[in-house]
This record gives C-alpha cells, structure tokens and sequence, in this order.
DNA sequence: TTATAATCAATTGCATACAATATATTCGTA
DNA sequence: TACGAATATATTGTATGCAATTGATTATAA
C-alpha cells in the first residue's frame, strides 16, 4: 500500500466524515420537523423570515445559501401550506416573502427543536463550538 | 428579542454550517470530478471499491452510508460508464461488484485530487485533523 | 420438510441541490 | 429616450438522499 493509495481511502479523506455527519444531523430533525409537515431545508427557510420577518428570494438565499433553483420550488411549497406569502415588490423583479399568521404559529411550534437537537448530539458545549468555528471557517475559504 | 427566538436563529444553529459546509466541499470537487464523468457520491463509492477490489452493494452501503435506494441507480451508472462489474453472488441475493480494468485506470487519474481538495480547505493541520475528530464523533453519537 | 421470518437488492415517490437556460424587469448609457 | 447589460426569479434536466414498498432468495424453526 504506497502512500499514493493512502491518499485515496475512503478513512483518510476529511470531506466523507463533513458530509456524513451534516447528514446525519439533517435526518435527525425528522422526527421533529415530520410532524409539523417541514422538511429540513423548509425549515432554515422559515429560520430566516422568522428573524427578518420579510424577504426577498435572493436575500433568503444568501442567508442559506441556495439559488432559486432550488428556492422557487420550495418557497411555492410553503405558501400551498399557507405558512408564507409572495408579493410582486417596488422593483418588479423582486418577490417579496411575508410569515402569515399560520407562519408565525408555526413558530411557537418549533421553539423547543434546537434544544431537542442539541440533546441528539453528543458533543461537549466547547466541542460543538469549536465544530461552529471550523465549518464557518472552511465556508469563508470557499469566499 | 427573547432567549426563545434566539434558538431559532440560524446564525445560533450549528448544523446549519455543518450543512453549509459539507456542501462546499463537495461542490469543490466538481472542477476535478466533473472533467472524470464521476460525481462525488460515484467517486467515494469508487473510492471504498479501489480500497477493497470487491464488495456488495451492502457492504459498499455500511462503508458510504448509503442505502440500495441511493446505491442501485448509482452503481448501475458507474457499470455504464465501464468502470465496475456486477455479479450475482453464492448467496443469490447479493451482488458483487468489481473494479474493472477502466475502473483501475480511473483511479490513476484520481490518485492527485485528495491534495487538490486539501488545498481548496483552508484550514490549518491541526483544525482539518479536529474537524475530522468532531464530525466522526457525531457520526458516533447517531450510532 | 415446509411455512414463516429475515435479508439483499431494486423500485417508487418525494424533496432537495445545482448548473444551465429562459423570462421579466430594471439599470446604465450613448 | 432607446437599447444592450445586468439583475431577480422561474424553469429544466440531472443526480442524489431516503423512507417505504416490492421481489427474490436464504435462513430458521416447528
């Protein structure tokens, strides 16, 4: 085994353990989010006009880092659940998203999930914060 | 701003960059990936079947953590694409699969993209090797 | 031995991701 | 002002992920 095999096994390879474990930690929320009708990615969607209480597409998707390819589906899915609105903005380009009422009962329902999650993943406080610190860092590589 | 709605903050999130993250990295390997006709779920599949010469659809899944509804389709396009073979096993419920002679040539030409990705991730020895630690520890604590 | 349970792979259905393209609208400038 | 460039969103096409189901085969136990 020469050390130009090595490099090619699967155990030395840093991205699988990122791309396993962000797996992993996306699927746990299922039990949590799967009652409430949402999906993971439809939830950090919600996370963001939770926090800003409207926005457009394109602001949405900086803050979770997805195009309107794979927003413009999702969005439309939440609003047949009647937990957002679209509007035509000022500029006619924009589409601006509002939280309905039913989005913002959404969101007492929710309330309790970090916790929940926090408690399936069994690292040390300082340990998922270093974890924190290590996957933004390796995002401001990629700019 | 309550202590309850910071929780849902994604800023406060710590999968959302483990999320974030783990996807930036793959894409990072499409520029070296792409030009090969391989993806980065066909080249860790690849990757556990050049480390072991022969394996079944089951065993290739343990290693990726990938189920047969991932790993049939997959398979059969890596098979397409010339680079594995499948047999029906001694147990007539298994599949084994195989490196073919193109499979092996594609490994040659794979052999430098693990210290190309290396140098995308900006990350000091130290932090990659922590990264490593933490994302395997939480892989542990989801069994 | 034979019916039932267990296992492996494949299939189905739904929901992302994302590159590439298309469409609508606005901006910038000659 | 008129027109080409830029921008925001939507659409298309391909490739995952994954839960749930199906089908084929083998193991097991009464």
């Amino acid at each position: 085994m020469s050390i130009a095999d090595d490099a090619l096994r699967l155990d030395n390879q840093l991205c699988f353990p990122l791309y396993a474990a962000a797996k992993a930690i996306v699927r746990s929320y299922e039990p949590f989010l799967g009652p409430l009708g949402l999906t993971y990615t439809q939830y950090i969607v919600m996370m963001v006009l939770w926090e800003k209480g409207e926005a457009t597409i394109n602001e949405v998707g900086e803050k979770v880092l997805l195009d309107s390819g794979t927003l413009s589906p999702l969005v439309n899915k939440l609003i047949a659940k009647g937990y957002l609105e679209k509007t035509k903005g000022v500029d006619g380009r924009e589409r601006h998203l509002t939280v309905t009422s039913l989005g913002w009962e959404l969101k007492e329902k929710c309330l309790e999930i970090p916790a929940k999650i926090g408690s399936c993943v069994k690292l040390e406080p300082q340990e998922g914060m270093e974890l924190y610190r290590l996957c933004h860092k390796v995002l401001e590589g990629f700019e």
